[in-house]
DNA sequence: CCCTGATTCGC
DNA sequence: GCGAATCAGG
């Protein structure tokens, strides 16, 4: 079924009722919502969205960076090669494994750590509620690669916790 | 998970 | 031009 007059009239009325594309897809028959609001775009009625729209610009295609037809990158080289000096390979160090320190889990730092105390190197885990007095942060050092502690990476990063909304 | 519109892109 | 796929958001 293609968009004749009649059928585009119907559309632009019920868009300017104000019904959803889905209920006017319903109404018209024979298309999807997704054709009417294509159509719609096309049509230069592309109104009221609920969001934002600019702002959540859709990323520029996540299926045509995996195109049926591979980009295949060009290497260009330019003069003569064989005066060419062999490109250094750059080998990427891989990546210093952490020493990652087990042992001391409960010095606990002193006084209250609030927001404002916490540094990087210090375990997030909020401790209390926020809108109570005394509210702060554990403090305790952190795992490197985690915002927690050894303690509470534990806990956050355990599915079973999380699930049963333990803490 | 249901819905909404928005956007991109292969056809 | 069309619309499915996919996105972000309510």
């Amino acid at each position: 079924m293609s968009w004749t007059d009649e059928r585009v009239d119907l559309l632009k009325k019920l868009w300017a009722d104000g019904l959803s594309a889905s209920q006017i897809a319903t109404k018209l028959g024979e298309v999807t919502r997704n054709a009417v609001i294509g159509k719609v775009h096309r049509l230069g009625l592309a109104g009221r969205a609920t969001t934002s729209r600019i702002r959540t610009a859709r990323p520029r295609s996540n299926i045509a960076l995996f195109p049926t037809r591979s980009p295949q990158v060009q290497y260009r080289t330019f003069g003569n090669t064989a005066l060419k000096i062999s490109p250094e390979p750059e080998q990427r160090k891989p990546a210093t494994i952490i020493p990652l320190t087990l042992p001391d889990l409960e010095p606990a730092p002193e006084g209250l750590i609030r927001l404002v105390d916490l540094k990087e190197n210090m375990c997030h885990w909020p401790v209390g509620d926020p809108m109570e007095d005394g509210f702060h942060f554990c403090g305790r050092r952190k795992n490197s690669g985690s915002p927690y502690c050894e303690h509470h990476s534990a806990i956050a990063y355990n599915p079973v916790a999380k699930k049963r909304r333990a803490m």
